[in-house]
RNA sequence: GGCCCCAUCGUCUAGCGGUUAGGACGCUGGCCUCUCACGCCGGUAACGCGGGUUCGAGUCCCGCUGGGGUCACCA
């Protein structure tokens, strides 16, 4: 497939992620993001962040706050880069004007390159009279100023002079050997009249200088490959690998798009997904390991491998993406009791529950695992633990607290009120002899008593709410529940 | 349209010449049961089509069809 079959035989690799900070960071770039972040950690190398702001108009430095702030969320740490710094500062391209505008005219000195002094109102008004003749056409630059003297001092840009025959290939360690012919290759632009280089420089110069060892990114960028490897062989540098990703489409099979606000990051941390939950689907989409869904950060780390990505595009499905976060949740050995506690107090906070006893939240917490879709769920089902009374629910409140009721909780209520060891299993005994001496089915005082307590139809069993209401708490809202069934009679009378 | 890439259940995927084509999500029948959930058992559903190669093809080759990406002074 590749004629490296191992790609870091003997320096640990470099490897970057370099967004353009022109919106949030979206779950395809985080994936991007986490595979290199992966083959970092796993070959002892290092993973640097580049902040590729070129285009002055689509980047902004809350674009550049946000996307740090996703991945620092996520875990994925950087080596070097913003904020961290490194040896090969700055690591925002806008700053690195004066080293591209050097190999530039290095190009231009070997003749790989020229000056356009074409205007992009010239360029536009070609495009328009093209499109007019034949609307299907696509606009190839003719190389009007390849042959035009050098005139430094007039306004210009500067392409470069793609070589008209022969073919560019490169190998990726994802998709193997990718050859295109050169004559489909138009003189692309290197910089702009403004010194600001466009993404192919950029990206080739910084990636050498900052001696990257593998490329990885998403497989949209395939196609400038070739322009860029035609950048390294006129510099006379070496090559990276590349390793391309296989698309994350839409549900639709459209392409992700960051405009699509429904797949950033921070959504999924708002909605209550853990780091792991959000980094397990990504780290399965695209790439397999077996029959194996579910993984910890360290099995990822030790068990992500290149070979096992595959080649063909998948679609973003909402569902498997929450049962995986679900899984993360419910499972103590994915995510701890302190780690599950401390992300959903923000969200009580949220409901209005401030400092919840740290107590009741640990009992409650077993109850809760396989229940929470995810820690905005969470809150919901810890809500009338922390709330006196607890909200009832309207439905279930006239449906079970009915005056047929009142008798029953009160009894319950007087048994509790007496009761020295409040365990699980002694309230059991409370609930069956109570059953048994009325030739009852527990179905029939079950929700009554549910409702009472939690204020709603479903929740987790009885006995275990109660012993983490506690005793007088339990008592208390049984026999509220009895005046509710009264005053539903009196209403109803 | 040019160039590039891809093709197994609806979705994510396993499979690397010989399998009753496996797992997961979803959907669904049942069990458990004080409700809900978890869990458990079962069901649904796939190799796009046509040629080769081979004793034998989901696996290799070619074509077709389909899908996607990309063709900017965006990245």
């Amino acid at each position: 497939m590749t004629d490296s079959s191992s790609p870091s035989s003997t320096k640990p690799p470099r490897v970057r992620f370099a967004p353009s900070p022109s919106g949030y960071l979206h779950i395809g770039g985080a994936r991007t993001a986490l595979f290199n972040w992966l083959w970092a950690k796993q070959q002892g190398g290092s993973f640097l962040i580049r902040i590729e702001d070129t285009d002055q108009d689509r980047s902004s430095i809350e674009s550049v706050r946000a996307i740090l702030d996703s991945l620092r969320w996520l875990g994925i740490d950087w080596d070097e880069g913003p904020e961290v710094g490194g040896p090969h500062q700055p690591y925002f391209q806008s700053e690195r004007k004066a080293l591209y505008r050097q190999i530039v005219e290095e190009l231009i000195a070997r003749g790989k390159a020229y000056r356009c002094y074409c205007s992009n109102e010239e360029l536009n008004a070609q495009r328009e009279a093209l499109k007019a003749k034949d609307p299907k056409a696509q606009f190839v630059y003719p190389g009007t100023c390849r042959d035009r003297s050098d005139q430094p001092d007039l306004p210009h840009a500067v392409r470069f002079k793609s070589p008209k025959s022969g073919a560019t290939s490169f190998d990726d360690l994802v998709f193997g050997t990718i050859t295109t012919p050169n004559d489909t290759q138009q003189d692309f632009v290197l910089v702009r009249p403004n010194g600001l280089p466009l993404y192919n420089l950029g990206a080739v110069v910084d990636d050498h200088v900052m001696e990257i060892t593998l490329v990885a990114r998403g497989r949209d960028h395939i196609g400038n490959t070739p322009q860029q490897v035609m950048l390294y062989e006129a510099m006379g540098w070496e090559k990276p690998q590349f390793a391309h990703l296989p698309m994350m489409l839409s549900p639709k099979g459209e392409k992700l798009s960051k405009r699509h606000a429904s797949v950033s990051v921070s959504e999924y941390r708002d909605k209550g997904y853990t780091p792991m939950g959000v980094l397990n689907y990504l780290a399965r989409f695209g790439w397999s390991f077996g029959d194996q869904e579910i993984f910890s950060r360290e099995d990822l780390i030790e068990k992500f491998s290149w070979e096992r990505v595959g080649t063909s595009d998948g679609k973003f499905d909402e569902k498997k993406f929450a049962d995986v976060a679900f899984e993360h949740l419910k499972t103590p050995a994915l995510t701890d009791d302190a780690t599950y506690l401390a992300g959903v107090v923000p969200y009580l906070a949220q409901a209005g529950i401030e400092q919840p006893s740290r107590e009741k939240l640990a009992l409650a917490l077993p109850l809760i695992r396989e229940r929470a879709r995810d820690l905005k769920d969470a809150a919901q089902h810890l809500d009338f633990y922390f709330r006196e009374p607890p909200t009832f629910d309207e439905k279930a409140r006239q449906k079970q607290l009915v005056p047929a009721a009142a008798g029953h909780l009160d009894t319950l209520a007087d048994q509790f009120a007496v009761l020295t060891d409040f365990s699980a299993p002694e309230i059991e005994k409370v609930f069956h002899d109570y059953i048994a001496k009325h030739a009852l089915e527990m179905k029939v005082i079950a929700q009554p008593v549910r409702v009472a307590l939690t204020g709603r139809a479903a929740s987790p069993g009885l006995w275990d709410v109660m012993v983490v209401l506690g005793r007088d708490c339990s008592v208390t809202r049984l026999r509220r529940g009895a005046d509710l069934c009264r005053s539903t009679a009196l209403s109803a009378g």
